[in-house]
DNA sequence: AGTAGACCTGGTCT
DNA sequence: AAGACCAGGTCTA
């Protein structure tokens, strides 16, 4: 199809940005690693095509969108550097897991719509058919590209999605989801949709977890999703099963093995989040991404 | 406040 | 190779 209207270079040392890991470590879901090893993929309304420059601690990015909206996507206004060396002074036990990881960014979606409903198909759920639902729902949108075969749509509107019927998903193979997310794409728009969604990034965490566990459908661990990776509440720390065996390694050995409650959730999340602050969610996904990677041979 | 089941589907393990 | 088990959980009883 049609040249990107924008093409640019990142430098960047690896060790501090590694695109693939990046982009396939469970933040995002619309990513691919082509055959020539670029990586490919969409986030709201913007296309993105990454290339490692041979040799070089550099990236050829093509992209509907500005530097302005990749090194945002990627967060490359933090300084992982500064990022790695601060988490590691509050918290030392998480070297080794920042090591396992090098060049593992907390991203930050340009698309709160786009991340609230990706997290939607996360419950209870493995990655892989996550990434294919994500795709489903992402087809609802118009098409902006093809790249190397690849679909790349614009994440559809919440008026669009508000409108799909529970009976088609279900034949996507969306199962009980097909139901949540029907119901929740409605009450979304009846609460303001994508402005509603919006204003809950400009309130303070707390009020905007509050929010949206106001939604049936969407728990602790789905709030703090979305409010981490879509709303840029960078405290935010979602316990899932892997954090949570992470967490009890490391800070709550006595619940080592125990089932993950109510009380359990909040504390385990509270510590996080006052132990590294507003760098909580990045010190998160190191541990989740590590524990996905490793949880097998570990046990 | 904590526990037990149910819930779609499809990867992974046995 | 068919069947159990489980996955970035949540809701209800």
């Amino acid at each position: 199809m049609g040249g990107a209207p924008y093409s640019f270079e990142i430098e960047i040392p690896r060790r501090y940005f590694d695109v693939g890991l990046s982009a396939s470590s469970g933040q995002m879901f619309r990513w691919k690693q082509t055959a020539n090893s670029e990586w490919v993929g969409a986030n709201g309304k913007h296309w993105f095509r990454v290339r490692v420059l041979d040799g070089r601690e550099a990236y050829r990015v093509e992209s509907s969108g500005p530097p302005t909206v990749f090194q945002s996507l990627f967060r490359l206004d933090w300084d992982a550097a500064d990022v790695t060396e601060t988490l590691t002074r509050l918290g030392p036990e998480l070297e080794p897991y920042l090591q396992a990881m090098p060049g593992l960014r907390l991203t930050r979606s340009g698309d709160a719509v786009e991340t609230f409903f990706s997290f939607l198909c996360s419950a209870n759920n493995h990655i892989s058919r996550i990434t294919g639902m994500v795709n489903h729902l992402a087809a609802y949108g118009p098409r902006l590209e093809v790249v190397d075969v690849i679909d790349l749509h614009r994440f559809p509107r919440v008026a669009t999605l508000a409108k799909v019927e529970e009976a088609e998903l279900r034949e996507k193979g969306f199962g009980y989801r097909a139901a949540t997310i029907t119901q929740i794409a409605r009450e979304l728009e009846s609460r303001g949709g994508e402005a509603y969604l919006r204003s809950l990034g400009a309130m303070p965490y707390e009020r905007a977890q509050i929010e949206l566990l106001g939604f049936k459908g969407i728990g602790r661990k789905l709030a703090d999703c979305i409010a981490l990776f879509g709303l840029d509440h960078t405290e935010a720390v979602p316990i899932d099963t892997h954090i949570w065996q992470a967490a009890t390694r490391l800070y709550f050995p006595h619940w080592q093995g125990t089932a993950l409650t109510d009380r359990k959730y909040e504390e385990a999340s509270a510590f996080i989040r006052n132990r590294f602050g507003r760098l909580a969610g990045w010190a998160q996904q190191a541990l989740f991404y590590e524990n996905v990677v490793n949880w097998r041979t570990r046990k």
